[in-house]
RNA sequence: GGGCCUAUAGCUCAGUUGGCUAGAGCGCCGCCCUUACAAGGCGGAUGUCGGGGGUUCGAGUCCCUCUGGGCCCA
């Protein structure tokens, strides 16, 4: 074996173990995926990363779709084009400000002067530690420091070919100043505007919550059966599910074909309790089966009440404060002194409290019938809190998304059929989401870390603040704050005094940010040429459940800003499901921590079980795929050793007997079949393809040429068998490097320079040697040879047990083939004797055993 | 209440514009220590394609309807 010193490199006995830490590390440190910034629009690939929130924890589903997104970057980088993959941490926001009091047992104070020697508790105390806004940003930048490096170790070990050259954070200083920038254009143009409304807030934390952040929920509530006073002296009994807004009645309303209450409509009624007098209105929204079928209106106790409130014009009245207790003062409309008596009982009171309180009045006074009625029914809740949302009316910032503006709409929807989905009927759920829109975009949030709206008010005479005399800093003074900086022109002294300015003290929702990603990565405004290398992307993935939000909320800023779709493509990921269909939960156990799972079956392996799921479809936590992915890394570690030591070569002038050149066709079909399914985005169909062709090859053709290679038909015959293996080889590499990326890039080393991850993607036409062959001459031998097996395993005996005869009848065709390849035939059967007959009828195989 | 997805072997899933006897892997059963791989190989069994109706020469695929599961929204 003179010729077994070609590929010094391949080692004895190939393992998977350390192979992560091996060439992840080297990606890493050779820059391997690093971005060439000099690219040329149309030979770029941008991906709009998701940035993960990284105080979120680790889970399996991040695994799952980012390796999605890692197959298209591979695959559109080996294609020749040059792939701008950044990645973005998501630590802005409330789930940090929520992670930050838990894991220091701390809350914010805006009241406090920043403590330069603040030193964050080790253990959290029972009760939270009051510390300034600034002190608590930083233990939020502290603590999100830590998350992502976490999740930076989970992404490099699983092979994400992310250019860590281009990381930011929501919350950077890039991220702020584009929101700010992005803000100040939006408000420039007349697309951000403040407006006193009735918003829905979070009692809870204090702020105001978008349409996009809310869910229903179902919660237990009561009918309470409550009497108002006619003119005439009569009772009108309404039912409410909140008798503590009765102090904020301000009509009552049925429906106008409500025979029951038509003579009461453009009437007045007297509220109990209160004694305040309100008109009853008719309106098409009350549902005569609901309750008694005439409802109070109050300000406000839903969103039916906001629609009533403004179409009426009816007055304000106030109740619930923003931390969700009744006023402390008694209201102007409440006059009466047995009135105000009542409402003394119930002040600074909890709604909870408040209604306690009411219903045992009410009783007293004979004015509640009955007892309350159990009911259950739905209720607005901001999907992370734990409070029903009130609506209190508060001075907030907006942007134009359509919501109230049929032009800007429909254009919106435009885009949404100008961007292309994977899978195509996700378009839905963004058009349903556009047409159901009911106002703009909040997006000013009373929190304290977040991006600061960039805006400062100026002060009246009296020291009150003029909404309408807005300061705006400089675009090159981005970013600032306003809470510590003061606008040009002013200094700090004139804060808060009269004649001077306040700084606007909300920060920006966190979409606000985050419908910036493209901008952010592509450092929009900083370096312009870089931008526009990048922009528009081409591609944003991401997960269902955020298309009315993250994907719309992008759109939204793209179509504003540049007038164009952010990218040219969306694929968007399914969820995973459970094997039993239960929730992974702590408390069970059974919960699976993504580096345990890369651990344990290698990141390959659960690589593979990722790409299995298709675009948009769920699928299940299946650990068996990743053993079946853990056994196909294994083989192609085997196989190409095995390959590699018959002295494969790359010669295809050396090809030169049919079942080889067959063999090339089949797998020049197998790259035409994997290149437009990726095309496609059909990452997991490229997958399928490869891999059984993988097997045919290793169990089929190997099988068949293993004794030629040896040189049984001498040197011409075994190189055509070697440069067959080699090409195979080299091209099957290839095709599974964007899934399999550790074990290719290993096996690459063994026999080739540079990194596999760069290479150029296979074509059918550099891999065929006669292609007008087709593939039948090899797929036919391997059948005859296939039922040579069956016989040996139907009579227990082994392969390589002798076959006394093997006669065949076939087409003439077939029988040419077979004659082609008959050496193959009888040395990977070990037959002795061959009758080969030509015949009209099916093929039919006839095996004697010795 | 509206929208979208989904139901195929014990399990996880393919099945393209309707077209030969509905496929794969796992699991199961049987066999083989075969000098790349026993963490392997070879072979086998397994289906009322959720129910009902319709269109068609022909339906897992298209239409209607019912039922179960999931998601989004109201």
């Amino acid at each position: 074996m003179a010729e077994s010193a070609r590929y010094p490199r391949v080692p004895e006995k190939p393992v998977l173990d350390g192979v992560e830490s091996k060439w992840g590390n080297s990606w890493v440190k050779n820059n391997t995926f690093a971005f060439d910034k000099t690219a040329t629009k149309d030979s770029v690939y941008s991906i709009d990363t998701p940035p993960p929130t990284v105080s979120g924890s680790l889970h399996v589903g991040h695994v799952f779709s980012y390796t999605h997104t890692d197959l298209i970057a591979r695959y559109q980088r080996m294609s020749g084009k040059k792939v701008f993959y950044p990645i973005g941490w998501d630590d802005n926001g409330l789930p940090t400000e929520r992670r930050v009091q838990n894991y220091f047992g701390v809350r914010c104070e805006p009241s406090l002067a920043y403590d330069k020697n603040f030193v964050a508790p080790t253990e959290p105390s029972e009760k939270q530690l009051p510390i300034s806004r600034k002190n608590f940003v930083e233990l939020c930048e502290k603590l999100t420091q830590e998350d992502e490096k976490v999740f930076e170790n989970l992404f490099q070990t699983l092979g994400l070919s992310i250019d860590w050259n281009y990381t930011y954070q929501t919350i950077d200083k890039r991220a702020r100043t584009v929101s700010q920038k992005a803000f100040l254009r939006n408000l420039k143009r007349g697309e951000a505007y403040q407006a006193e409304a009735p918003t829905l807030w979070d009692i809870t934390f204090r702020t105001a919550v978008a349409q996009a952040e809310l869910e229903d929920r179902e919660r237990p509530g009561a009918f309470h059966k409550i009497a108002f006073k006619k003119q005439n002296g009569e009772q009108v009994f309404i039912e409410t599910t909140r008798p503590e807004l009765l102090p904020s009645c301000v009509a009552l309303v049925a429906n106008p074909e409500d025979a029951r209450y038509k003579e009461l409509f453009g009437k007045t009624v007297i509220t109990p309790l209160f004694e305040v007098e309100v008109p009853v209105v008719a309106h098409h929204l009350v549902d005569p089966e609901k309750g008694s079928g005439i409802a109070m209106i109050c300000t406000f106790g839903d969103l039916t009440d906001v629609i009533w409130w403004r179409e009426f014009d009816l007055p304000t009245r106030g109740l619930i404060g923003w931390d969700g207790r009744i006023v402390s003062e008694n209201p102007e409309w409440i006059t009466s002194n047995k009135a105000k008596e009542t409402f003394q009982k119930i002040i600074g009171k909890t709604s909870h409290t408040a209604r306690e309180v009411l219903v045992s009045e009410l009783k007293t006074t004979g004015e509640l019938v009955g007892e309350p009625k159990p009911i259950t029914h739905a209720v607005k809740f901001f999907e992370k809190g734990d409070k029903p949302l009130e609506i209190v009316t508060t001075r907030q910032w907006y942007i134009r998304n359509g919501g109230r503006e049929q032009e800007l709409r429909s254009k919106l929807l435009d885009r949404g059929v100008e961007l292309k989905w994977h899978p195509e009927y996700m378009k839905v759920r963004y058009e349903n989401w556009v047409e159901g829109l009911n106002g703009d975009w909040l997006i000013s949030r009373q929190r304290f870390f977040g991006v600061p709206l960039p805006l400062w008010y100026k002060l009246d005479a009296n020291g009150n603040p003029d909404y309408s005399q807005i300061i705006t800093p400089a675009e090159s003074a981005l970013p600032i704050d306003p809470q510590s900086e003061a606008p040009s022109g002013f200094d700090e002294s004139q804060r808060n005094k009269p004649n001077g300015f306040i700084g606007d003290p909300d920060v920006m929702d966190t979409w606000a940010t985050s419908s910036l990603t493209p901008q952010i990565a592509g450092s929009w405004e900083l370096d312009n040429d870089f931008f526009h290398r990048i922009f528009p992307m081409d591609l944003r993935p991401q997960s269902h459940e955020i298309i009315r939000t993250w994907l719309f909320s992008t759109v939204v800023r793209s179509h504003l800003e540049e007038n164009s779709l952010p990218w040219k493509n969306t694929s968007i990921s399914g969820w995973i499901l459970d094997p039993d269909r239960k929730k992974m939960s702590k408390s069970k156990g059974n919960v699976v921590t993504p580096i345990d799972l890369l651990e344990e079956y290698g990141s390959d392996a659960v690589r593979y079980w990722a790409a299995m799921g298709r675009p948009g479809t769920d699928t299940a936590f299946d650990t068996g795929q990743m053993k079946i992915g853990r056994r196909l890394a294994i083989k192609i570690l085997n196989a190409s050793k095995f390959s590699l030591s018959l002295n494969a070569t790359l010669n295809k002038s050396d090809v030169s007997q049919d079942v080889d050149h067959a063999l090339l066709n089949n797998l020049a079909q197998v790259v035409e079949t994997a290149t437009s399914a990726f095309e496609k985005y059909e990452y997991t169909r490229a997958l399928e393809v490869a891999e059984s062709f993988f097997w045919s090859f290793t169990d089929d053709y190997v099988e068949l040429v293993k004794e030629r290679t040896y040189g049984n038909q001498g040197e011409e015959a075994a190189k055509s068998a070697r440069a067959a293996l080699g090409i195979t080889t080299h091209t099957l590499l290839k095709l599974f490097a964007p899934f399999i990326p550790f074990v290719t890039e290993e096996v690459w080393s063994w026999w080739q320079e540079g990194s596999i991850h760069l290479q150029s993607w296979p074509k059918s036409f550099e891999i065929t040697t006669k292609p007008d062959l087709g593939a039948s001459a090899l797929t036919n031998v391997t059948a005859i040879l296939a039922d040579v097996r069956k016989v040996k395993t139907e009579n227990k005996q082994s392969m390589k047990a002798e076959v006394k005869s093997l006669e065949i009848w076939a087409s003439k065709e077939v029988i040419a083939q077979v004659e082609n390849a008959q050496k193959d035939l009888i040395a990977a059967g070990n037959i002795k004797d061959l009758k080969l007959n030509i015949t009209q009828d099916e093929t039919k195989v006839k095996v004697e055993l010795a």
